[in-house]
DNA sequence: AGCCTGACTCCTA
DNA sequence: CTAGGAGCCAGGC
């Protein structure tokens, strides 16, 4: 496991229960402004049963990236949280987004 | 080196 | 709001 995984893995979980962030957010609050797609790079590769609330990571359009029932489990997860999500998988970054620990930055 | 790929993002139409 | 396209960066061939 390297550094950066590290990082990544630490920002994601600070994400607080009932918000969401986005890639940029992560990688950036990780230390690793840019690097967005590795985040998702580095989720995907997480073992079924991580601890990570990984489902509270969504793009920067305020939709969930995955699709079929990954999609499916990412919405039931998050609606589990009292998190409005769309049938198409939208959601309100303008309610959720996690601001916090960011604007401390 | 060159080309392709991806849980991305931003800008334009 | 959706669709393209360019930019993004590391990895695999």
């Amino acid at each position: 496991m390297n550094e950066f995984e590290q990082q990544i893995y630490a920002a994601v979980y600070q994400i607080p229960s009932g918000s969401v962030a986005t890639y940029g957010d992560i990688a950036k609050l990780a230390g690793y402004p840019g690097y967005a797609r590795h985040v998702g790079k580095v989720l995907s590769s997480l073992p079924k049963d991580t601890q990570l609330p990984w489902f509270r990571i969504i793009n920067s359009q305020g939709r969930i990236s995955l699709k079929g029932t990954s999609l499916e489990r990412q919405m039931a997860r998050l609606r589990e949280e009292g998190i409005l999500v769309e049938p198409n998988g939208k959601i309100s970054l303008k309610k959720y987004r996690w601001r916090e620990l960011i604007d401390l930055n």
